[in-house]
DNA sequence: GCGACAG
DNA sequence: ATCTTGTCGC
């Protein structure tokens, strides 16, 4: 797919949370797809435990069937180090790279973290979507804002995750019993969509099948069992 | 000032 | 994110 980037990457803290409000402006959480969802992509990074070495992967699936249509990865280096609330600097170059390669221009992105629940409401998932124009949310593990009172335990439970009263997103039980994931708005779609996508998505297991086969296939290029960009 | 802090 | 053994449960 094709990504177009004119502005120069930042390099400091300044200049990337600068970035952040400015591009927020952009971002809109209402649905705005046209027609059905056909493919779902899911992206995911791993990192080298000792070396500045990453890769960054991409899996297309069948929304429907969840069958595997096309895959792409990369491995590079990162400069920028891991900071709360700008750790999409350290991921999206690698994910930009990722993406480009890929021949199918997904309907829907899934990312692993935050998209308006975000410290200035410009997670990884909201910069992916601006940058793509792809609609996309975020799925991520543990809270970064906002509060919540726990779901109910079943399936398909939810509670709005908010912040001084704003609601930023949803903590959404994909398993009986288990820990709920904290779904937030990217880009272009509303957040109810966003919570059923991921409840669609995650029917075995607590996360997306999407962000499930993005980490092992990072894994596993970063491990060397994988050659990069194999393609699906 | 102190603690918290997506991946 | 990554490092790790065993353990509880379906």
């Amino acid at each position: 797919m094709e990504i177009r980037i004119q502005e120069p990457w930042p390099t400091t803290t300044s200049e990337a949370v600068e970035m952040q409000l400015r591009l927020r402006r952009q971002v809109r959480a209402t649905d705005e797809t046209t027609h059905p969802v056909r493919t779902v992509a899911g992206v995911d990074v791993a990192y080298d435990r000792d070396s500045p070495r990453l890769a960054a992967a991409v899996t297309v699936l069948d929304h429907d069937t969840l069958e595997e249509i096309e895959t792409s990865s990369v491995v590079t280096t990162t400069d920028f180090p891991y900071e709360p609330g700008l750790f999409a600097f350290r991921e999206l170059p690698a994910l930009v790279e990722a993406l480009r390669s890929l021949r199918t221009t997904p309907d829907l992105l899934v990312c692993d973290g935050h998209g308006l629940a975000h410290p200035r409401r410009f997670g990884l998932a909201c910069h992916l979507g601006v940058l793509t124009g792809v609609p996309t949310f975020g799925v991520a593990k543990t809270v970064f804002v906002g509060e919540f009172v726990p779901p109910a335990s079943s399936r398909g439970s939810t509670s709005p995750l908010t912040v001084d009263g704003e609601v930023v997103g949803a903590a959404v039980r994909t398993r009986d019993g288990v820990k709920p994931v904290f779904v937030s708005v990217g880009h272009r779609i509303s957040l109810d969509t966003a919570s059923a996508h991921t409840l669609t998505l995650s029917r075995n297991y607590r996360l997306p099948e999407t962000t499930r086969r993005a980490d092992r296939l990072s894994r596993e290029v970063l491990a060397g069992r994988v050659s990069p960009s194999a393609g699906g």
